[in-house]
DNA sequence: CGGCATCCGAACAGATACTG
DNA sequence: CAGTATCTGTTCGGATGCCG
């Protein structure tokens, strides 16, 4: 690609910290990555720990997280059969910055809504 | 709300987590703060900083880390007028977090996409 | 049980024009 | 310089129906 411009090293989209957001920046990611740290999980059980979850979103959330090798799709053949999904080394390792994120939030956004909501990766 | 259901504390996208991603997983806030943690910025510097922003994307993601108190806006009131935007206490204490996500992301994606990106928060 | 395909409204984001 | 206002295309995400 030829370009004439000067401009020196504009911060763009392609940083690391952009591309992971881009990732794991959409509205369930990081919930199911929460539910996985906890331990394998089926596709019906993840439904329902996630509030308001839909079925296409939780299989498009799955679909990119396994593209990411940060979680691992595990089929066993029986009748009925059955589909697991657990994190990867990657996806463990993910959830360490996840809690670091989380504290922060806790220590700022707390007084702003005094909801009560249980902590993602405690 | 009167509900007989017995799912226990489904997790839900009111957790610290999900709202503080909610804030900062668009495309541009994390870069905009990465460029602020070097020190304040006018409006226009910070245009020519961040690659491809639009002034109305610019404006809007400055209202939104104002209101959640992560950017300070000073206004100089000179001829021409001049205003500056710099990380308040909080802000600056967001970026521990947000550099370990980055480095978590350069550590995994890294050879996903092997872009010479520079680091936001080096 | 664990999905996929389709439709559709809502929210997001870019381009452009205008202002104190 | 530092924005605001409006219009418009794109993407996101929910609802529904069907399948092996």
């Amino acid at each position: 690609m030829e370009h004439t411009t000067y401009v020196p090293d504009p911060y763009s989209r392609n940083c690391p910290s952009r591309q992971l957001l881009d990732r794991i920046g959409d509205r369930w990611t990081v919930l199911l990555v929460g539910v996985l740290s906890t331990g394998p999980h089926r596709f019906n059980e993840l439904q329902r720990k996630v509030d308001g979850i839909s079925q296409k979103m939780l299989t498009q959330t799955l679909r990119n997280l396994e593209r990411d090798h940060i979680v691992h799709r595990e089929v066993y053949p029986e009748s009925p059969p059955r589909v697991e999904y657990s994190l990867t080394e990657a996806g463990r390792s993910l959830c360490g910055p996840l809690k670091s994120l989380e504290m922060w939030a806790v220590a700022h956004y707390q007084a702003m809504h005094g909801e009560d909501s249980p902590l993602l990766f405690p």
